[in-house]
RNA sequence: GGCCCAUUCGUCUAGUGGUUAGGACAUGCGGUUUUCAUCCGUAAAACAGGAGUUCGAUUCUCCUAUGGGCUACCA
């Protein structure tokens, strides 16, 4: 068998942002195309020109280059197949179009939209609630199958509008092999006579995309499953066409968290989750949150939605771009719809903060905090905090003390931990620690240790109160790394001001 | 309604004609920790139902149920 290159798309059509499920679409075509050495092309399916919508094909751009999986061939990124928006084509539609009403497997039809409606009322009312324009209907109507060959003719030259159907024969089995769900059989029978070519001189979707997935020599057609029920109607194409058909394979659908049903936009603000990878405002002013804005690392939103459908076989969870490379294939890919988890999303954001880069995370954190502080010591309170943050901000909230004296003293530690004796070890204690100068975390620590068996007290007696003062809070990280960042004289002065300020509030 | 697809712990899933049906998230309980978080341990938790094939089915077949998708001159 020979070995065609592989060449996958991902066609999205810019009627609104990418969301979850079309962004999970295009990595697995990302994937496959990588592991494979191929070409991943996006091509813009925008045949429906009043569905579209301003600014929608930047967002997908952008999303996509977030996620870092950036196609190589697509509008603006140049390739020997393009245009690659389908609009910028559309002179190359018609002769196909025509080419299937030569040879006898389509035909024109002249119904108008308001005929069809008419058409399906009727029948509605005659309890058939599914008409079909098919090989039973399609002599009752108007078109050059059922009309005298002169008046098709007639209504050709006086422009009259009119579209291009399918010609479904009647009862043959169309067998398609997919990818991922095997042998899938479906009657013509149970197909209706599709139109292919517009009467505003567009193609339909079916039309398009396997013209144009014959042009671009795609070898792959990875795509959700609500095409599924379409892709027999695309497998008669190529056969009308004399083309062989590519690939197919068919991704099971994201499902809402709650109940069931496929994952929509309203289901974010409604549960409180991005299902967006980006920002996107309408043209009406409203967001829409995406991943990225609340604080997402891509690798993290990517490693989640890779495992949505897929999985390596292996208790492997955590996998950077490369790795999902290597280990994808389509044969692991599940059949049933996937429930999106905002818990396990958020673990995955835990795991990629955890690991990455003091240095980095500093870079990330001064760009959201107002001081101006030394990139270094920002990095210490990353290597401080990431334990206990998910996101990059929570390591600001949950730790800005190190950088800001504390302005108010936590009550319910206050009232539970400062009495007693607390003040006077406190205050001998920094007398100690006035009196040191390695101020290494484990020097402090052993300094600490001196004193308490020095005074023959417990440590619960000291190290909360220590904390307190240094910090204003109950809980946080070790005291012997803080009083180390913090050092000697800002450690100092942090115990006197917080003591200070605690006696006053006893009072 | 018709057609198509699917069905393993609450969720994502692994898995096999004979397994104590495994892992992860979430949850409960312990341990570690000055504390919180982390971390470690541990518990509870699933083969939709019914026939059939078979010595034996969660696994193979059929039926039912349930869920989903599609059913436009939308993609």
């Amino acid at each position: 068998m020979s070995q065609k290159p592989v060449r996958v798309r991902f066609a999205p059509s810019p009627t609104g942002p990418l969301h979850m499920g079309g962004v999970r679409t295009a990595l697995y075509n990302y994937l496959f195309a990588k592991k494979h050495n191929g070409t991943f092309v996006i091509r813009i399916e925008d045949t429906d020109q009043t569905r579209f919508v301003e600014g929608a094909q930047d967002y997908i751009m952008d999303a996509m280059k977030w996620c870092k999986m950036m196609p190589t061939e697509g509008p603006g990124l140049g390739g020997d197949f393009g245009p690659y928006v389908q609009s910028e084509r559309k002179e190359m539609y018609r002769p196909y179009a025509e080419q299937l009403i030569e040879n006898g497997k389509g035909y024109y039809a002249f119904d108008t939209a308001e005929d069809l409606t008419a058409v399906r009322e009727q029948a509605k009312q005659m309890g058939m609630p599914n008409w079909q324009y098919n090989s039973v209907t399609r002599g009752s109507m108007k078109n050059s199958i059922s009309l005298p060959q002169d008046e098709v003719q007639r209504r050709l030259e006086a422009g009259d509008p009119y579209v291009i159907r399918m010609k479904m024969p009647r009862n043959e089995d169309i067998r398609l092999e997919d990818e991922i769900r095997g042998w899938v059989v479906v009657n013509t029978n149970n197909l209706d006579d599709k139109v292919l070519f517009k009467s505003d001189g567009m193609p339909t979707y079916h039309l398009a995309n396997i013209v144009d997935d014959h042009l671009m020599e795609i070898s792959h057609v990875i795509r959700g499953e609500e095409w599924l029920p379409s892709a027999p109607l695309h497998v008669m194409l190529y056969e009308a066409f004399g083309w062989e058909a590519p690939k197919f394979a068919h991704l099971p659908l994201l499902l809402k968290p709650d109940g069931n049903g496929k994952l929509s936009k309203r289901d974010g603000d409604r549960l409180g989750f991005p299902v967006f990878p980006t920002n996107w405002t309408t043209a009406e002013g409203d967001v829409f949150s995406g991943y990225r804005e609340n604080g997402y690392f891509s690798g993290a939103f990517v490693n989640m939605l890779a495992f949505l459908g897929w999985n390596p076989g292996t208790t492997q969870e955590i996998f950077p771009m490369d790795e999902l490379v290597e280990a994808f294939t389509l044969d692991r890919v599940s059949k049933s719809g996937a429930k999106f988890d905002p818990d396990k999303t958020k673990w995955f954001q835990q795991q990629y903060l955890r690991a990455e880069n003091n240095t980095v995370l500093a870079e990330i954190l001064q760009k959201e905090i107002e001081g101006d502080y030394p990139i270094e010591r920002l990095a210490e309170v990353c290597r401080l905090m990431k334990e206990r943050a998910t996101f990059v901000k929570d390591i600001w909230t949950e730790g800005s003390f190190l950088l800001e004296r504390p302005t108010e003293y936590d009550a319910k530690t206050t009232r539970k931990k400062w009495k007693g004796e607390a003040e006077n070890y406190i205050t001998e204690f920094k007398t100690i620690l006035s009196e040191t100068e390695d101020y290494s975390a484990e020097n402090i620590e052993k300094v600490f240790k001196d004193y308490l068996a020095s005074k023959e007290i417990g440590i619960g007696q000291v190290l909360p109160q220590f904390r307190l003062v240094l910090t204003g809070k109950g809980m946080g990280p070790s005291m012997f790394e803080i009083t180390s960042f913090l050092g000697k004289e800002e450690t100092i002065a942090r115990i006197e001001i917080g003591v200070e300020a605690l006696r006053k509030n006893e009072e």
